[in-house]
DNA sequence: GTCTATACAATGATAGAC
DNA sequence: GTCTATCATTGTATAGAC
């Protein structure tokens, strides 16, 4: 209930922690492991549904049916990705929404981290965000919405606090909704090119936009990287 | 080559044009308004792939042979989606790129008007978007190249000119794709509630993160609702 | 844990009557 | 312009040998 989620530097490797018995962490990847990341990658291309079990298969070299070794289902696959997409950023943003730093730090701190792990996934997590919207999926819902709640949080009380201009809440949580899925679908599953820039670009566009007094965005950026 | 596009109060009916033979403005809409209004509907709720030809037919009161009546195959549908998706936004926003004003108002101008299109128009455009990037429709990227480059054109002018903050222009123009998209998940096909203030308060967002003087907002806000 | 063989439902599309 | 009937193909998933 309280274990310490990964910050910027630290842990943030996505997908480890998929690991089946042995093998802690070697090059060399399991065939479950094969099989979530090329599903990852081509569902992020043509879609869930426009993905075939056998394209799957044949990207992990294995036979079609031997994946139904390692998933019970098609839709496992995707539950997995989702469980990835989920898991490790709401427990960051759930940290951050109960903090008691300024608002501005902390949707900083999220922000950075959050875009900064999903550039270091090995795993493109496009499809996985893009089907929170998919009535088949419709059960991964309420694990969705505890991220956006915990969003929500900061983003009011930066606007109660002033520190933020005065917006409509709901409209900022859906554009940094959108910046994350944009992140997401541009640089997920592509290792880590320049992933601590990109997290402090569009952390600090977002907070441009945001703050009261924009000048403000070197001193948040200065104690969100000595904290 | 040069007939002026839809402004802001003008035009923006987006998806009409569309009429067969007679019936200019009725509001019994066409089998085939039918077909690509829920189709596009459905498409943006269970992907393209994920939405059967039989579906859509069902949908929209129809056999699902009938269908192909009115258009050959079902990727034919997702084309004339695109075409609705990317014609007038172009010619509005190679207009602006190329105008003579300043670019922060050029932009705003055309993210507003964007926007409005978008939240007014008829049809789900989701799928519309976001299928730019399956290979099966990389005949149609061409097409959407000539929109990215317009706005790129606005981006950088305002950051060579001064007016904007010196930000890497690739990436404002990822994020503004990012805005666009995310309004056409967040309000395509719902009609038009609140289409003129939501493209304010999103071009707004954008325009913050873009100032170098964020006091400039309101007079360029003010000159567009002017112009 | 991977294979071959296959069951069986659903898909996009066609033929031809009305 | 819409229908019924149907085709060929592809989809997910299972059975059982190795």
């Amino acid at each position: 209930m309280d274990d310490p989620p990964a910050r910027p530097g630290s842990l943030g490797q996505c997908g480890k922690g998929e690991m089946t018995t042995a093998a802690i962490d070697t090059d060399i990847p399991s065939t479950r492991e094969r099989i979530l990341r090329e599903a990852a990658r081509l569902f992020a291309v043509k879609g869930y549904y426009g993905t075939s079990t056998r394209e799957i298969a044949a990207a992990a070299h294995i036979q079609q049916p031997s994946m139904f070794h390692h998933f019970p289902t098609k839709d496992a696959i995707m539950t997995a990705l989702i469980d990835i997409n989920l898991d490790e950023p709401t427990a960051v943003a759930r940290r951050e929404a109960a903090s008691e730093d300024s608002a501005a730090l902390r949707l900083y701190r999220y922000l950075a981290w959050d875009i900064a792990f999903i550039c270091r996934c090995e795993y493109d997590l496009t499809s996985a965000e893009s089907i929170m919207s998919d009535p088949a999926f419709a059960s991964q819902y309420p694990r969705y919405e505890r991220l956006v709640e915990a969003r929500r949080t900061m983003i009011e009380d930066g606007i109660r606090s002033g520190e933020f201009v005065d917006v409509d809440p709901d409209l900022v949580q859906k554009v940094i909704v959108w910046i994350l899925r944009g992140d997401i679908s541009d640089c997920a599953g592509k290792g880590a090119p320049g992933a601590d820039e990109t997290a402090d670009e569009l952390a600090s566009f977002a907070l441009r936009a945001l703050l009261r007094g924009p000048s403000r965005l070197d001193e948040i950026r200065a104690l969100a990287k000595a904290g």
